[in-house]
RNA sequence: GGGGGUGUAGCUCAGCCUGGUAGAGCACCGCCCUUUUAAGGCGAUGGCCGAAGGUUCGAAUCCUUCCACCCUCACCA
């Protein structure tokens, strides 16, 4: 580092400032490789700029690379065609830098696309070294790939390693491509409800608390959007929609984070069949459009995203896969009839939790096809539809791929005082020390009085779907800056 | 919280079993080199061996504790 100031110093006293305002490029790298033999032929005079990642100085010429977002191109430049200042400049020069040439087109002797450079600007100084990579025919050297200081300094993590970049292309991509599909395909309005809310709710997790000095009161960061969404939908949107941020105070994994993105959308006069063949429709296309196929490996296991996926009753998926009946149970038999099957039980869980439990224990890890788990216990769901066919389930799916669960949706509760009489329930849990459970929010019930049509709700996780479709084992694999222990 | 692994130069890693006072390649620095591409040649610099304690004449190496990260199980949407 010493060293590079030393350098600032030496191109300063060149009169050159190593950090100008602007530099007119006309292509990018990418453009140029697109349209080479063109360029080439016509021996046009072309202006491009990048960050320096490979350096080989001889004598009186150089070769180097730069990078410009994902493309790089073979740089050239020589002493006679530079002349002394410029070529003093060159030797200054250091992987990392960023700099602007104007020259024309050439292909060397091993037949590598290169820039012959006329003149030549530094635009950046790099100050601090990168990690020395090499690369040669797809074989890596010295790769960077410590995962905590990749996750940490993030900026040389992009530089240096193309794939992660590329992860986070894709990300957007995909983004587009499902705000693509809501906006104009399906004709929902993406809105923004708030962040900061008086009261959590929407999910069972523990929340995040905040204080605001001038109200005098503690505000919590949302778990959902649900609660706000359905308000709405009361209010007389018919399909809304919203990707965004939630954050649950809770554990950190592969598979959790505590802030995320979360894609909550609601459709009035629909129920939860609608919200199925809609994550059919949006899965295909994303597997047309992003991943251009239909198949896919994840975490080892090849995985066919071709609809329709197969909608599988809970009751019979857990019948069928441990034998254990789970409808209309006593609820210490069942607790007896789960620990034979060794999973440990807790004696304060009651029955919504206990098949919780037994699904995600020995259902969930095999559902590595998409599938949609359909028919849920009414415990588990507080702001779901009674089942029309059976009033101690619920109308609720959710949608595992690779023993994951990637959405859940329900035909949502709009009779207002059995969604009072069930969040006063979740109260008195919560009461009784079970920190997940929500408190009651008078104002979300104020809406269902007024009254909320017929309604479908879907929420996807929105960093799982990332991970999914580009192939990444790890949800910080897929956030740019993922939350971190202090170092 | 349980189990496993890792921590040595800027980066990738060897050395640890079988203690003797730290090594390679690349990067960085100097010199040479006008079609190189993991450029090459010659030379130089670089480390509180994750932290603290212990055993020992002597510890990167053996022991204890701690810290961080990764994997895994548990907890957790």
């Amino acid at each position: 580092m010493q060293a590079r100031r030393i350098k600032l110093e030496k191109i300063k006293e060149l009169g050159i400032n190593p950090f100008p305002y602007s530099y007119d490029r006309s292509h990018t790298v990418e453009e140029v490789k697109e349209k080479f033999e063109k360029l080439l032929v016509a021996e046009i005079s072309i202006s491009i700029a990048g960050r320096i990642i490979s350096l080989r100085l001889m004598g009186k010429a150089a070769f180097a690379h730069i990078q410009d977002e994902d493309a790089t191109i073979q740089i050239y430049f020589k002493r006679d065609v530079l002349g002394d200042k410029l070529w003093k400049l060159a030797k200054l020069l250091d992987i990392g830098d960023i700099i602007g040439l104007k020259g024309t087109l050439f292909i060397t002797r091993t037949g590598e696309k290169t820039l012959q450079a006329d003149t030549l600007a530094l635009l950046t100084k790099n100050l601090r070294p990168l990690p020395s990579v090499k690369e040669k025919e797809g074989q890596v050297w010295n790769k960077w790939a410590d995962k905590e200081e990749r996750y940490r300094q993030r900026t040389i993590d992009l530089i240096v390693n193309s794939d992660s970049r590329s992860v986070f292309v894709t990300r957007n991509k995909i983004i587009r491509e499902i705000r693509n599909f809501f906006d104009n395909d399906k004709g929902f309005t993406e809105v923004v409800t708030p962040i900061l809310q008086p009261l959590y709710g929407g999910a069972s997790a523990r929340p995040f608390t905040t204080h605001h000095h001038s109200l005098k009161r503690d505000l919590y960061l949302r778990i959902a959007d649900e609660l706000y969404l359905k308000r709405l939908i009361a209010g007389g949107f018919n399909r809304v929609y919203e990707m965004a941020k939630d954050f649950r105070n809770e554990g950190i994994d592969r598979m959790h984070s505590p802030e995320f993105t979360m894609l909550e959308c609601y459709a009035a006069y629909e129920d939860y069949t609608f919200c199925m063949n809609l994550m059919e429709y949006l899965l295909e296309r994303l597997a047309a459009n992003v991943l251009d196929s239909n198949k896919l490996v994840w975490d080892g296991k090849d995985i066919d995203l071709t609809p329709p996926y197969p909608r599988l009753k809970m009751t019979d998926l857990i019948r069928e896969k441990t034998g254990v009946e789970i409808i209309n149970r006593d609820r210490d038999e069942l607790s007896e009839e789960i620990k034979t099957l060794g999973i440990e039980v807790d004696p304060k869980w009651g029955t919504g939790k206990l098949i919780d439990v037994l699904f995600s224990e020995k259902v969930e890890p095999e559902l590595i096809q998409p599938t949609f788990v359909i028919d849920y216990p009414v415990e588990l769901s507080p702001l779901a539809k009674p089942h029309r066919d059976n009033p101690a389930l619920v109308e609720r799916f959710e949608l595992f791929i690779g023993g994951h669960e990637i959405a859940n949706s329900f035909s949502e509760l709009n009779d207002p005082l059995e969604q009072r009489r069930r969040l006063e329930e979740q109260a008195k849990l919560r009461a009784a020390g079970d920190d997940e459970a929500s408190p009651v929010d008078e104002d979300f019930l104020q809406a269902l009085e007024i009254g909320m049509p017929p309604t479908a709700g879907l929420g996807m996780g929105i960093d799982r779907l990332v991970m999914l479709l580009t192939g990444c084992d790890s949800i910080r694999d897929v956030i740019l800056f993922p939350t971190l222990r202090e170092k």
